[in-house]
DNA sequence: CAAGTGCCTAAACTTAACTTTAGGTTAAAG
DNA sequence: CTTTAACCTAAAGTTAAGTTTAGGCACTTG
């Protein structure tokens, strides 16, 4: 006798990720999620390798990667071994991109951190025109 | 007799903040470049206050709020001293929103930092097979 | 003075990434 | 046996953040 795979329904997928059924079912229906295939009924069962592709749909959405760029990715998983190259040049690209948004991110922090010393010394001064006058020198 | 303000165009302000004509004239419209005139002739002329502001606008963009919450902020600035609290309460908020986003985002180079010695080991193998026995009980 | 350059406006259009709507099936629960 | 819950599809609608289009000034360069 055959083991059962444990399959996961769309409900409960949505629920783990934090995300819409809609947008799931859109997900599916750009091909972002391979091999994801439905019961007899027609209805969505989730492989725990499904649940990989939305992890990895989820890293890549938060590396700023458009869908179209992600469904390209998945499309060279289903193409095996032939597509190792291409797959490893995009993470090596998404790699720089990802450390500069860092870098400009930081940057950001840094002014917003200068902000927040700024109005919090206005708010004790009851007005801005000390530390405008103060401050505006050494600002990040 | 007065001293004369230097001022930029808007193709030199474009030029320098690497935006298009469009998109400027765009944030002016929706109100995000307070005190932004115009000589007699209609065309803009940009202060180094304005020019401020827009500096202001990238690293808003950057944390990721929305135009119109940044408009909000610069029509508080307009609202002088009375709106120092709202402020400051935005900055701590963005800060806070902000760290999040560092957070995510290191997660996220993580795993592709992992993804790119996968696929430079698989890429040395000439398949994937191996490493992806060897490496997924590590995955970060 | 004709042609090019740089600016202007208003309004329509675009794109990405979803969301909403409308109508339908299936299976368990009362 | 009917109501309720969880799922389905296709198609239309939404939103943000611009971009494009069309037509029009004003200055200056050959």
């Amino acid at each position: 006798m055959q083991e059962m795979m444990t399959t996961y329904s769309i409900g409960e997928v949505a629920e783990k990720f934090g995300l819409s059924l809609p947008t799931i079912r859109y997900y599916d229906k750009e091909g972002l999620i391979p091999n994801l295939n439905k019961n007899e009924a027609g209805v969505r069962r989730f492989t725990d390798d499904n649940i990989g592709s939305l992890q990895m749909i989820e890293c890549l959405k938060n590396a700023g990667m458009p869908i179209r760029d992600i469904k390209q990715f998945m499309q060279w998983t289903l193409e095996g071994d032939a597509s190792l190259e291409k797959r490893y040049q995009m993470f090596q690209e998404l790699r720089v991109s990802v450390m500069k948004q860092m870098e400009a991110m930081q940057n950001t922090l840094n002014t917003i951190d200068f902000k927040c010393k700024y109005y919090g010394q206005a708010k004790v001064d009851g007005t801005e025109k000390y530390v405008k006058n103060e401050m505006h020198l050494d600002r990040p």
